[in-house]
DNA sequence: AAGTGTGAACCTCTTCACAGCA
DNA sequence: TGCTGTGAAGAGGTTCACACTT
């Protein structure tokens, strides 16, 4: 099989979203130039990606949106079920779990750690936090494979040494910082310190673009 | 010239942060292949880079930090500063607040909205807080050309609207929505909920990885 | 000997353009 | 007619490999 990269995976996800609000609007068929516009994407991309999880649509009628929501979760998520856990749990790390506190039946936030005993043992946004110390014998125990790093980026290698010890899979890091982890460990970042540079250079740029050259 | 790609500047901003690191830590010199690890990439690609913002190293001893590092500040940044608006001052909004309060003299955010009550009229994390009635006028009368969206999903569209008609020129988006904006608006997005996911996906794939294939 | 700067090869991702279909 | 699926062309980004410098 020929390996889906990275780029379409983070578009596939993001098709699901869209489909499912288009269901909610009450719609049952979808075009590739409608996912496209409302992906900021072209529609040979858009169906290039579909084709690459095995589904296809029908001139006539498009893409069925019920049965490609149906064919995106069976590609992108694991039916058993994923856990997460999550080490710092200042503003950013109440923001996300917050934010997927129940959201997705799928893949679950079950463990949140900090160091600062005002934060642990309790239950925040219905996720139960616990001291650090016992990290690595959690993540085991509940047989977690995904790590968010949510804490400053001083600690976060030696955060992210622990979770490679405790047999995590991926990790979703917010430290501004290159984790150096062994390459069997699928590392993320988002780095909004980076992010927000890009947009202030291009800010200053964009005005002076003239983009057009319509050929 | 040859316009910089958006890839590129994110990683100058990044060799900007390792640069500081290296120097606190005492170095006045680096080499292309030591910047390349603490950046996970090849020493060819960060020669390109450099030779990007035109700056040149010597054989003997690389690049001289304290130089590279001024030159990379006159390409990303603003001399005279440039400023930044926040809607949505939940935990998200906050937690960027507070990262970064005082940290970046040309880049700072001027002002913060929400429609909490409770919210406005505050000084959170060093910056002041409006209602987002005043929004388009505030941004108007300080100059700003930066905007950060932390509002949930239904109301992103709606704030980058009001951002673009106060004339910002660059938007940091955290909804998980694609903005509909002008072109000459510069928009980047964090999607966290797509970073997980993608996170999630490859967790499950990388245990059957095998990627070494030396040749 | 060990680095940098860089043309050229390479590889990956995106778009084009069109056959085939309802 | 208007859409999908897809080979082929095109862009863009990365790495190779080597001349040149100290």
């Amino acid at each position: 099989m020929p390996s889906i990269s990275d780029k379409v995976i983070g578009r596939l996800s993001l098709y699901q979203r869209l489909l499912y609000r288009l269901k909610a609007e009450g719609m049952t068929n979808v075009y590739s130039h409608q996912l496209a516009s409302l992906s900021r994407g072209s529609a040979a991309q858009v169906r290039r990606d579909i084709m690459a999880i095995g589904y296809s649509g029908t001139p006539a009628h498009g893409y069925v949106i019920d049965e490609l929501i149906k064919s995106l979760s069976d590609f992108l998520e694991n039916p058993a079920g994923q856990k997460a856990a999550l080490v710092g749990i200042g503003n950013l790390g109440r923001a996300i779990l917050a934010y997927f506190s129940g959201r997705r039946p799928r893949l679950s936030i079950t463990a949140a750690f900090d160091t600062d005993p005002n934060r642990v043992n309790r239950v925040i946004h219905g996720c139960r936090s616990y001291p650090v110390e016992n990290m690595v014998e959690i993540i085991r125990e509940k047989g977690i494979d995904i790590g968010i790093i949510c804490v400053p980026a001083g600690q976060a290698q030696q955060v992210a040494n622990s979770m490679g010890l405790a047999g995590v899979k991926g990790i979703l890091n917010f430290a501004p910082v290159r984790l150096q982890l062994p390459d069997d460990i699928y590392v993320e970042d988002l780095d909004v310190t980076t992010a927000l540079q890009k947009v202030a250079y291009f800010a200053r740029r964009e005005s002076t673009k003239n983009k057009e050259v319509k050929k």
